[in-house]
Formats: C-alpha cells, sequence, structure tokens
DNA sequence: CTAGCGTATGCACGTTCAGGAATATATACT
DNA sequence: AGTATATATTCCTGAACGTGCATACGCTAG
C-alpha cells in the first residue's frame, strides 16, 4: 500500500506560504478593487478622483485602497491635501491580461457570445 | 472642475466583466485550492490521492475541486471508480509563480523570513 | 440486484468581509 | 487660534464562504 510519504510532491509549500500567496489573490478577488487598478493603469490619482471613477463610497474606497496597498499593489505619495495612489508593479497588470485571456477562451469555448459565427 | 466625462478610462470594463474576473482570482484566493493546484503539478491525480497529498477532508476537497473545475482551472476524468483531476492550464502556474515572486521580494524587502535563513 | 468503494452533494455552524454611515485624523489657509 | 477640504478609521449589518458531518450518487464486482 506503500503507505508512508508516497506523495511525490516536489516541493511542499508550507501552509503559511500558501496562506500568504492565497492573501495576495485575494486582494484581486474583488470587482472594486479591479476597478481601482484599472483606474490607475498608466496614471495615478487622488483618491476624490478614484471615487469619481469607479463611484464607490469615499470610505469605502479608502479600505481598499488600504487593502492594495498592504498588498504592494500600490503606492502612495502624499501632496498637501491630496494622497495620489499609482500601480507599484506591471506584474498586477500581467496577472489580470492572464485572467482575461483565460476568460476569453471559456467563453468561446462554451458557446456563447463573441464572432458571428 | 472637469465635471463632464474628464476621466481618461482607456476603455470601461463592465462590471460584468470584472466580477467574472474577480471570480477568477477568487477560485486561487484560498490555500487548500492552491495546495490542490500544486498536487497536481505535473501529474493527474485522483480525489483519493489528493486527499492524502492535502490532509484535506474529501467532502470538503471534493467541493474545491468544483470550484477549481467551474473555473476552468483543472479538468476531470473518468475512469472506472476513479475521477483524476488534472491542470487545465499552464497559465495557472505562471499566475502563481508571479505572485510567489512579489511575494519573495516584500518578504526580502520587509523582514526576510523567507526559507532557513 | 446487492454490496462495496469512490466521489459528489446537502445541511449547519462559525468566520470573514464588503458596504454604508458616522467619526477621526491630517494638511492648508486666513 | 479656527475653518475647510481630503483622507483614514471605526462600528455595524448582511451576505458569502470554508469546514465537518451525514448522506446521496455513480460505478464495479460478485
Amino acid at each position: 500500500m506503500s503507505s508512508r510519504s508516497r506523495t511525490r510532491a516536489k516541493r511542499a509549500p508550507t501552509p503559511e506560504l500558501l496562506s500568504l500567496i492565497a492573501a495576495r489573490f485575494r486582494a484581486l478577488a474583488e470587482p472594486a478593487r479591479l476597478a481601482i487598478l484599472h483606474a490607475l493603469e498608466g496614471q495615478e490619482r487622488t483618491v476624490t478622483e478614484l471615487v469619481e471613477a469607479t463611484g464607490l463610497g469615499q470610505g469605502n474606497l479608502s479600505k481598499h485602497l488600504q487593502q492594495l496597498h498592504a498588498g504592494g499593489f500600490v503606492s502612495r505619495r502624499r501632496d498637501g491635501l491630496f494622497v495620489y495612489y499609482e500601480l507599484a508593479d506591471r506584474n498586477v497588470l500581467a496577472l489580470c491580461e492572464i485572467m482575461c485571456g483565460r476568460l476569453e477562451s471559456d467563453l468561446v469555448t462554451s458557446h456563447k457570445i463573441v464572432s458571428t459565427r
């Protein structure tokens, strides 16, 4: 029965590591935060501008920004009263694009929208 | 005050699209599911094998597999009593690697708790 | 068809988290 | 000093989700 460590895991990722990675993904697992990241694509913005761009409440938006900042997805810079947020890493966009790519594939595969055909 | 559509959004992603993408990320926002994907790296496995590899309960694991399957991250193949799951897309691993890369950078930057010192 | 194994699904409970409203903090101006 | 604006934080509530247990479903063998 090969009772012992028959499992052929290449390297066992510790539960702590998995939790950290999962937390990162969780930061992107929210439409509101994706909208924020999209609004920051290519340009820095103040919280007020993001409120206008996303339609989120100010307090709510600020909380999302804290999460994105804690996750290292955005950086901030203070200028007087305003705080300017900007994307801290281009990998973020890469992640979203991969997801979008997967999404398109599945939508086409399934049998709906896209292409007249 | 730039009242009108002063917002320079390149393309406005619909809320529905954002929700779909967020749902994909959410599927990866769980340590248990990441462990499953890791266990499937390079080889297909039955549910029972995954139970042994991950230490999750059978019912619980099965539910996670349904989510991963619904998200298109894994595919399944039935062979008699057993159901073999395997990674459906190598982009999944790419996503995890990017996240890991970001994680390592941040850990080194902050306190550096990585690996065996 | 009966029995047994592997897998999936339903139910209940506890936790987590987004959302809004109100309030607190920070900076600038007079 | 005080006021005004921009941002952050706190409290609360409802919904979503992971987990364990029990049970139903699918398949094979006898």
